[in-house]
DNA sequence: GGGCCCGCAGGG
DNA sequence: CCCTGCGGGCCC
């Protein structure tokens, strides 16, 4: 019993034990790997014996020789019947949210790497599909925010952290090496994130189960466009820097999530997870609208979104929550966008005034984070990813790292669905407020004083707008409403267990789903055939012959085909990623019998082809699919090939690359397509 | 990989 | 109309 209901306290400072969040005092800090504890729940002969020993205390884990696997059994019974007898007490619950708090405690309750409130994971469920083969084997859990050694190990995030912040620098499963890149900056493998998922799903469509709403998580595939260049920036002899057609009605100063109703071009609204290439394509989508201001907002009305892409040092990533820096302070002259050097101090203006509103009034924050930030392992793989709404809950100044005042924002998440990074099923639940430390050297500490206008209602079970949102000042950026188009309304797929498949688990090169999958230590996932097939002889150069100079300065470097990361020592002995393997297996078995059962329910969708083009592509595509090329020169044929050859392939970074011919000559023929009509408006 | 320098969009 | 701004292509 003793070591097996020993937990540390959660990514927001929850015992993980009693679900208390402990005060300072009752928190122990293991001077190992610095997880805190609440000493109310360790077992007596855990604790330190005194208050001198508390500052070198190692926790159970640290003091283990192994990581010792942890039973998912729940403990002791008599407690587990008070647990169970508490649940049924509490009259504030729904008998569907009983259920589903008993079934937490009898699935072992949290593992090391669940958050806050956030109900546990169905193991059972989906251990009837992968039979365990993706736990993590730290925590015996299904990996919450699983990572993946070079070895083809998965583990939680935070069960790797630990190890790792214990020195240890070899795979917990097989002692092979763990690179110093990959230590100190692991990523969310997203295939993994998807994969759990998708196999919760399949048990519990199959089960009918009450978790009815499709699970709408999408990655590139299916973007319908770009952004253009504008004539004028090519006189300029610059690529850079111009905004392309904003596709959602949405007007600029719109809160919350962008729904399907402002997205007449596929009606489906802004999808949690979509990824685009950078900040003038998210822009087009209006998850956040500036292209270099990481904050959007006005000063007297609040901030619709914001962006974490490591331009401030003082900003620090937990995912569901984090803290964020103001604007302002930095030296501009110069003709300068950005300024890493702070040279003067920030105040609650414009901007950061803009964000203090949304504080204030509780106001739903969207959030999208870039591949640029290097110090968050929530950051995007590539591009710039939407990740939800979130809340402001306090805003404070303090001094920042470079020793001038900043603004500091705590956002909190509180999105309906799950974060890209979490395997969950659902959304967000409410969760108390992490323990900020900083907070007891903030000056100008700002709470809000009412009820939040956006807010979970418990009956419906979904975050929603309590108080009426702010009404819009501002015209939508195309000047028509979505209802006005006469667009005929789509009903939002709900995409069949074959359809995943083939858009979660490609592999990055067929574009098929993968067979005998490794995961990079860059998180990217590929065939085993395709990967070496691409490093074979000269395919190095195809692979990375962007343009001349690449050819010449990086002919000899081996990067993952999918983004900039040196993989040349991985790539000497690749390991298959087994436990993704195993699943994928599952899940096309599963497709097998969705397909026998239910083959005449599947619409025109069913018969489209992986690989096809978007399907609003006009009939007289087929040309420009077999030469994309062709279709480029087509739209401009006075600047040259070469100029649009090169901002064709611009910031090739992740889904890019891995676009087949026929994927990238639909989106060309549909940018084509774009432009025109952009031509025509002017 | 770091510095330069540009157009652009939005706030006020 | 001026100021601000967590981009981005290209040169070195």
């Amino acid at each position: 019993m003793a070591h097996v209901s020993q937990l540390p306290c959660d990514g927001d400072g929850i015992c993980m034990v009693c679900k208390e969040n402990p005060s300072a005092e009752e928190t122990l800090t293991c001077k190992t790997c610095a997880t805190p504890w609440h000493v109310g729940c360790l077992a007596a002969s855990s604790r330190p014996p005194t208050m001198a020993d508390a500052a070198s205390w190692e926790c159970p884990d640290c003091n283990c020789v192994d990581p010792v696997p942890v039973s998912a059994a729940p403990g002791g019974s008599s407690d587990l019947l008070a647990a169970i007898r508490a649940i049924e007490a509490d009259s504030s619950l729904s008998e569907q949210e009983k259920a589903r708090r008993r079934q937490e405690l009898l699935c072992g309750g949290a593992g090391p790497s669940s958050s806050g409130f956030d109900p546990k994971r169905t193991v059972n469920d989906v251990l009837d599909i992968i039979d365990g083969s993706l736990n993590c084997s730290f925590c015996m859990q299904l990996p919450e925010r699983p990572v993946t050694t070079p070895c083809g190990h998965n583990f939680c995030l935070r069960c790797f952290q630990k190890w790792v912040g214990q020195g240890k620098r070899t795979c917990a499963n097989c002692r092979n090496e763990i690179p110093a890149k990959m230590a100190s900056q692991p990523r969310i493998n997203s295939a993994l994130v998807m994969a759990i998922r998708m196999a919760k799903m399949a048990k519990s469509n199959n089960a009918g189960s009450a978790h009815g709403r499709p699970q709408h998580f999408i990655h590139n595939q299916n973007r319908p466009d770009k952004a253009f260049t504008t004539e004028r920036a090519k006189r300029a002899g610059k690529a850079n820097a111009c905004s392309g057609k904003i596709f959602v009605t949405a007007p600029p100063d719109h809160f919350g999530p962008i729904t399907a109703e402002y997205d007449p071009e596929r009606n489906q609204g802004v999808l949690v997870g979509e990824t685009w290439e950078d900040r003038m394509e998210c822009r087009q989508w209006g998850a956040h609208l500036p292209h270099v201001a990481g904050i959007a907002g006005q000063s007297s009305y609040g901030a619709q979104s914001v962006c974490l892409s490591g331009g401030y040092q003082d900003d620090e990533d937990h995912g569901e929550w984090f803290l964020y820096t103001g604007s302002g302070g930095r030296d501009l002259t110069g003709n300068r966008r950005t300024n890493s050097e702070q040279s003067s101090e920030q105040k609650f203006e414009k901007l950061n005034e803009a964000l203090r509103v949304s504080c204030k009034k509780g106001y739903p924050v969207r959030v999208v984070r870039s591949h640029k930030e290097k110090r968050s392992s929530y950051a995007a793989e590539a591009g710039v990813r939407y990740d939800g709404v979130y809340r402001i809950e306090k805003c404070w100044r303090k001094v920042g790292v470079q020793g001038f005042m900043v603004c500091r924002y705590l956002f909190v998440r509180c999105d309906n669905d799950p974060a890209p990074w979490a395997s969950d099923e659902h959304g967000d639940r409410p969760r108390p407020m992490p323990v900020v430390k900083e907070l007891n050297n903030a000056i100008d500490i700002t709470e809000r004083k009412g009820s939040p206008a956006w807010d979970y209602d418990e009956e419906k079970a979904c975050w929603m707008w309590k108080k009426p949102p702010p009404i819009s000042k501002k015209k939508t950026s195309t000047g028509v409403d979505s209802s006005a188009t006469g667009k005929v309304k789509r009903r939002p797929r709900n995409m069949s267990i074959k359809d995943r498949l083939l858009k979660e688990f490609s592999c990055q090169i067929c574009r098929k789903v993968m067979s005998f999958p490794i995961t990079t230590p860059c998180a990217h996932n590929f065939c085993k055939a395709c990967l070496e097939g691409a490093f074979a002889g000269k395919s190095i150069m195809r692979q990375r012959g962007r343009e001349g100079r690449s050819l010449r300065t990086q002919k000899n470097i081996m990067k993952c085909p999918a983004c900039t990361i040196d993989i040349a020592d991985f790539l000497q002995n690749p390991q298959v990623n087994r436990e993704l393997m195993d699943v994928i297996e599952t899940l096309q078995r599963k497709c097998e019998e969705e397909e026998n059962s239910e083959s005449e329910e599947e619409g025109e969708r069913a018969t489209e082809n992986p690989g096809a083009a978007p399907e609003d592509a006009d009939d007289d595509s087929t040309e420009e699919i077999e030469n994309p090329e062709k279709a480029e020169n087509k739209k401009t044929e006075d600047t040259g090939a070469e100029t649009n050859l090169k901002s064709n392939q611009k910031g090739r970074s992740c889904d890019d690359i891995k676009a087949a011919a026929v994927v990238d000559a639909g989106v060309a023929a549909n940018r084509g397509k774009r432009v025109k009509v952009a031509a025509a408006a002017m």
